[in-house]
RNA sequence: GGAGUCGGCCGGGUGAUCGCUGCAUUGCGCCCCGAAAGAGGCAAAAUGGAGAGGAAAGUCCGGGCUCCGGCGGACGAGGUGCCAGGUAACGCCUGGGGGGCGUGAGCCCACGGAAAGUGCAACAGAGAGCAGACCGCCCAAGCGCCGGCAACGGCGACGGCAAGGGUGAAAGGGUGCGGUAAGAGCGCACCGCGCCGGUGGCAACACACGGCGGCACGGCAAACCCCACCUGGAGCAAGGCCAAAUAGGGGAAGCAGCGGUCCCGGGCGCAGGCCCUGGACUGCAGCGCGGUCCGUGCGCGCUUCCGGGUAGGCCGCUCGAGGCCCGUGGUGACACGGGUCCUAGAGGAAUGAUUGCCCUCGACAGAACCCGGCUUACAGGCCGACUCCAUCU
């Protein structure tokens, strides 16, 4: 978690890892900025893939994305990608 | 050139790499039917091509479509409200009328009925719905007082008046002349108003046409109400099709079980009756243990088929009151005719990410069954028509 997102991660008993996406209209304030956010997520999660677990990966968005940038919500979700990766290698369950 | 009005249009552009969702073609592979030939379906991947808006928004009106309801009528409820036209329809649009604003182009108006009824009007003010008299004006008649023999003169309100002042959103026509004690539609002229008629207009309505009436029928109906017209209800989670696993005291058939009634035959008995084999018709979910509840035991059969229905899948789902161009009719909204084009169809919901270049540095904002409107939001820009002011020739 951090100022952007809440991230929420369970091991599956898939091949891959799966996202799931929580983003409400509270959050972004309309339609237009959620579709935006909820892309760029996707967008994110595709090209870090390889490296993550296999897992059921929730991400939901936190009031202050509102005002930020592209650069800095993806250089936020880089970071989180890692950390989920870090936490699942040493424990199967978090 | 400056200021402004109206109408129409656009809503960053262009590459590279990696992705997303349909579609078309090819199609690795797979499923299913079949004896086979072959038919059908799913589908990795590749290639090609397409992929949010003018408001997609608010969900405020109107329609299509779908299901349910409906003989007809009355009442109720809701809506609309100058007239005519357009339209599938509208609370929309066009043209016209009336009123208001603006020098003007133009803009704005819920704009039917207040002499059917009920009701409302703060404050101020003398008086606000059967109008009224605070200040004021006037003493002609009558009255009172004073003077006078009297005629008469003077003063006055408990008399007359409503012009002027004042209050108010609003005070029961306006101007002028006559008139008078002072005044007043009291009379007259013009203007205004009402009614009747005429003329023009499909109509709303208009008329420096005629007559009548001295002249209110003050305002509010987004107060009740009256009048005219319109409206059945619910919505794509509408609705339709296919259809697991599981459950089911849904249905049918067959077999089996228990029971009832009747019958054929046989046996026993003096008799009432009892027993056995078979047949026809028919019924069947409870019954024990326990004082009772809780609890617990046994049973409610088995097989096959059918139906409803859930998950899930498919259809509805995008070719349409469609866009563009031309012609014809019409002041116009629009209609008709011809040509041409196909332009998102997702389903927890597809348009993105990174980056190069350019410019005027990019606003409001994301389709969800589909259309027609209205309203609201919006950086910036383009085009056309027109008005006013200034200036030049």
């Amino acid at each position: 978690m951090d100022g952007f997102f809440t991230v929420t991660a369970r091991p599956n008993d898939r091949a891959c890892a799966r996202l799931g996406l929580a983003v409400s209209l509270k959050v972004t304030g309309n339609a237009v900025a959620r579709n935006r956010l909820r892309r760029i997520v996707r967008d994110s999660f595709r090209l870090h893939q390889h490296m993550l677990p296999a897992a059921d990966i929730v991400v939901a968005a936190r009031p202050r994305v509102r005002e930020a940038s592209g650069e800095h919500l993806r250089a936020s979700l880089a970071g989180l990608w890692k950390k989920v990766a870090k936490q699942c290698a040493g424990s199967s369950a978090s």
